[in-house]
RNA sequence: GCGCCUGUAGCUCAGUUGGAUAGAGCAACGGCCUUCUAAGCCGUGGGUCAGGGGUUCGAAUCCCUUCAGGCGCGCCA
């Protein structure tokens, strides 16, 4: 039952009765498509824009808004005022406030879920991490924006799988192999993990410099792996284990999990498949020795599927893995939260597995996002110039930590909440905004805790919370009070509820367009909007009727802030 | 050279997919704690929506064009 459906409706029934012999009048979809909201207050919480009908009606929309606006005479619901070519509604206060609260505070920590994903699978690639690389600040953003998607999708119903596509295959770990057997030492790499491996890899590139004789080595080692050497295979495994261990300390920082870590190595064996279908389909044509598909006829630049000595190459890779994935998961859709660099990339190889005759390459999506640089500069790891997520996680959660002895003494677990608060302050500044911008990380700006920010948002659930604590604690307070929702007509409160019943709209658009940062906003709003009614109403100490009101708004912001930080990966303190 | 993306306040960004007088945060300045969490709230200043043309009742939003920046364009991933 909600407002705008309601609005939509009038809104049709007065066009029937205002213009019964009218034709190509907008069905109540398309009405409920057509409403707005209009930019201040004062002009209402809907307005119906009549130039939509003026066509069809040949009449001036002013006249159209005057017209059905006599025609509407629903007080439970709303009043509408026409204005200029506008017809305004100014929803029934009372009610608005009591329907909204009914329906949040049924739903619980369900509200703005559903189920209209049931029976589909999603699939997301992301975060991919490469054996022996650390993890640093350029993986936050597949990592988190991934890990979001994956939440939202799962709360709308749909079933996920969460893919974290290894770089594990390729001559680099033939290199590191060579380094490793000529300078490395057990117990050092066992200690420092994937930094000694960094360490080894940069020596290996640096005496390769001198004595090329190296690179053959370090390419016969590879070979040993694709051999299946068990030398060869124990060590590289080790260094698999060794980063997929590193790694693990920051996705549990993270809260992030997959399904599977088939990656590279894993498709390794399933590449025949996707050349005998190109060479069987005739797509494949030879260029320079190497294969190819052409894609001239869709302007782009062909796509390598073998190189001259035969090997195949990334795409191919790409899409035995996405045939993989199809047979396995028999996905809905299938997307790859990649930076935008590798947008060409996705757009020829999709191109090619609908050239092959696959109807499912339009559920081929390339979430793209923008590039992430360090003070001004492109991150660079072999000069040093590289922040690592360990780091600035750790960073973070110190700063939080010095707020709390300063402002909250006695909490009594800090650590656990600066935690969570550092964390979340990381996680909230890249999903605050659309994923296409580029970021430039300062730790001034990484480290900053006022204004919109993750911090601001828990601390309003942690103020709800306390709220609601101390209002369990008063011994008077009985249960069976009924809310008194006149007292919820105020600017402050409506504006609260708007946002409220909208938040289901935000998560599904989230859904739609792949991007996190529509529900990071709506949650912002909603904090914003109760950190301004909470001043202006006194909650515990007001009379019952609106003190249980007030609270009722309270619960349901509480709860509704929790999804929201859930949903793009942040924890809920009840206190800081 | 070609292709994709971006351009909104000093900085970082929103802008309900074409609607009403373009909004936030940061930074600056000024206020508000004997009252439910001041990691908060209120106020002030700040704009050629990169420029130009077009489409229409109406454009930051759609089209064309110029400019600026980023990314990419065959055997790396």
């Amino acid at each position: 039952m909600d407002a705008k459906q309601n609005i939509a409706r009038l809104v049709c029934q007065a066009m029937q009765s205002c213009y019964p012999t009218a034709v190509d009048l907008p069905d109540e979809k398309a009405v409920a498509e057509f409403l707005e909201i209009p930019p201040e207050k004062e002009m209402g919480d809907y307005a119906f824009p009549c130039f939509k009908l003026s066509k069809a009606l040949r009449m001036g929309p002013p006249q159209i808004a005057a017209a059905l606006a006599q025609a509407i005479d629903a007080p439970q619901v709303c009043e509408a005022r026409p204005l200029g070519g506008y017809l305004n509604f100014f929803l029934n206060r009372e009610n608005f406030a009591r329907e909204t609260l009914a329906t949040v505070l049924r739903a619980g920590e369900a509200y703005g879920g559903g189920l209209e994903g049931e029976g589909k699978t999603i699939c997301i690639d992301f975060s991919s991490i490469n054996i022996a690389k650390r993890f640093h600040i350029g993986h936050l953003s597949t990592t988190m924006i991934g890990h979001s998607l994956r939440r939202i999708y799962d709360f709308l119903g749909y079933t996920t799988v969460s893919i974290n596509h290894l770089g594990d295959w390729g001559t680099q770990f033939g290199k590191l192999i060579s380094a490793y057997k000529r300078w490395g030492d057990k117990d050092e790499v066992e200690r420092d993990g994937v930094e000694a491996l960094t360490r080894l890899y940069v020596r290996f590139h640096e005496e390769a410099e001198k004595d090329p004789a190296l690179e053959d080595e370090g390419r016969a080692w590879f070979k040993k792996i694709e051999d299946g050497d068990a030398e060869a295979l124990a060590i590289f495994g080790w260094f698999k284990e060794l980063t997929l261990r590193d790694t693990q300390r920051v996705y549990d920082m993270l809260g992030v999990t997959f399904d599977s870590y088939n990656g590279e190595a894993f498709y390794n064996d399933k590449m025949g498949r996707v050349l005998d279908e190109l060479k069987e389909k005739n797509l494949l044509a030879l260029s320079d020795g190497a294969s190819i598909v052409d894609l001239e006829d869709s302007g782009m630049p062909p796509c390598l599927i073998l190189k001259k000595d035969g090997a195949t190459l990334y795409a191919t890779r790409d899409i035995a893995a996405a045939l993989y994935r199809k047979d396995t998961y028999d996905f809905d859709k299938c997307l790859y939260v990649v930076a935008y660099q590798q947008d060409l990339h996705f757009r020829q190889w999709f191109k090619v597995v609908e050239k092959m005759g696959y109807a499912w390459a339009k559920d081929l999506i390339h979430v793209s996002f923008g590039m992430i640089s360090y003070e001004g500069q492109t991150l660079a790891t072999r000069k040093g110039h590289v922040v690592y997520l360990e780091d600035l996680l750790n960073r973070a959660k110190q700063k939080a930590l010095e707020i709390i002895r300063e402002k909250s003494p006695d909490l009594e677990n800090p650590e656990e909440v600066a935690a969570q608060v550092g964390i979340g302050a990381v996680v909230y500044a890249d999903l605050q905004n659309n994923r296409i911008k580029d970021i430039d990380f300062w730790w001034e700006r990484a480290l900053n805790f006022d204004g919109e920010t993750g911090p601001y948002v828990q601390y309003t659930h942690a103020r709800c919370c306390s709220v609601l604590r101390k209002a369990a604690l008063q011994a008077d307070a009985s249960s069976d009070v009924k809310a008194d929702f006149s007292a919820l007509t105020d600017d402050y409160a409506q504006d609260l509820l708007r946002l409220l019943s909208r938040f289901p709209e935000a998560v599904r658009e989230a859904a739609d367009r792949y991007e996190p940062s529509i529900v990071t906003r709506a949650l912002t709003e909603i904090a914003k909007s109760y950190n301004k009614f909470y001043y202006e109403n006194r909650i515990l100490d007001a009379d019952p009727g609106v003190r249980q009101a007030r609270l009722e708004l309270t619960l349901a912001v509480k709860q509704t802030l929790k999804t929201a930080l859930f949903l793009i990966g942040m924890d809920a303190p009840q206190r800081m």
